[in-house]
DNA sequence: TCCGGTATATTCGGTGCCGAGTATTTGGGA
DNA sequence: TCCCAAATACTCGGCACCGAATATACCGGA
């Protein structure tokens, strides 16, 4: 069976050990510096479970088995031909293509009328707050970038979710202000069946 | 040991419940009819994994096994008050607290960089397409509930969802732009890199 | 030199999720 | 009335994922 693209955390061990072999723990470590765990999910079971998938469809091969100092063995791996093309080709894939996800607030939005009009303005305005709040520590994060002299281009995704994230606020506020007035469609009956 | 809050088809189990007993089958059906599973994944091993767990938690009960007809035994389920308390309660929690999420695209767009500049352009470009698109036939489904009666609170969520599609597809425009002009921070690098 | 806290590196059992598979019934066309 | 496709209703084995637990090595202070 081919290879299955499910978890991105083989993407990252592929783009890491597209620099340089490493072993699975020196990855993690690597992940975590560049604040690349933002952006995908690590945690080592999964890590080592992907690793071991990766080494089994020879998009990576255990290059050695190091054993410095008198440190417990280590299995460094190197990426293979076919995992560049993988690398590259799962990379188009991922950008050009949609994904379908199921992002957990548009389940929840999706059953606010459950709520009486009161609750459901007091959690709206509490996401309006920590939404601002994450805003400005994005901005804060990407001016040190910045600063550190990191070209856009290594923190795009930054750039990307910073969009995102103002764009969601405002419409939170724009759901607050209508809730708030009474003008959202629907409100009366809304507004009715909670008393 | 509690009640989990992972699956949001427990949420979607829920919420049906509180409207009138059912049977696993009839809430998938009715979850279909109503567009939930755009928002809400569904699939059949799920619906009775998370079906039972809600029972175990006491959080819904079995209220009876009909036999109409000779059709094969169902179990009917209703919603307890601890359950629609749950309800309300993650509800609350789901729209007030952001989560921690990882969209696909996030991980594809932090890695770019090792697409040589044309293959990116390329696919950011297909990319835009396809959420142009999937914006129009957004706009047409929503044109098509409302024409149907439905007021904006039973929509909510697909207007979120409008927002959120509007600011990735400006967002997408404006890096394709800054790439094809080479303006975007890194680019003569990006582009040294790869000849 | 002894002790303990931190860093290194991986394993492993449990669990939730998935979707293809099974079994029965109904409806409708020939 | 016979047959088959579609609808109804649920089951089950497999597998990816998780994170706590394990085991060893290093380093600094008393």
């Amino acid at each position: 069976m081919s290879f299955k693209r499910t978890n991105p955390l083989a993407l990252a061990v592929l783009a890491l050990l597209s620099e340089r072999p490493m072993h699975p723990y020196e990855m993690a470590q690597t992940m975590r510096e560049r604040h690349q765990e933002e952006v995908i999910k690590l945690n080592y079971g999964s890590l080592y479970t992907v690793v071991e998938s990766l080494q089994k469809h020879e998009l990576i091969t255990a290059s050695a088995t190091q054993k410095a100092g008198n440190r417990p063995e280590r299995t460094v791996y190197a990426v293979t031909d076919a995992g560049t093309a993988e690398l590259h080709d799962w990379l188009r894939e991922l950008i050009a293509v949609p994904a379908k996800e199921y992002p957990r607030f548009e389940a929840g939005i999706s059953l606010v009328g459950l709520l009486p009009p009161d609750d459901a303005l007091a959690v709206v305005e509490q996401r309006e707050t920590a939404v601002g709040e994450q805003i400005v520590a994005l901005a804060t994060l990407i001016e040190q970038l910045k600063t550190m002299g990191l070209p856009q281009l290594a923190w795009i995704e930054l750039d990307y979710r910073m969009a995102m994230l103002r764009a969601e606020r405002s419409w939170l506020t724009w759901f607050a202000t209508a809730t708030r007035k009474g003008t959202v469609g629907g409100y009366d009956s809304w507004e009715a069946r909670h008393r």
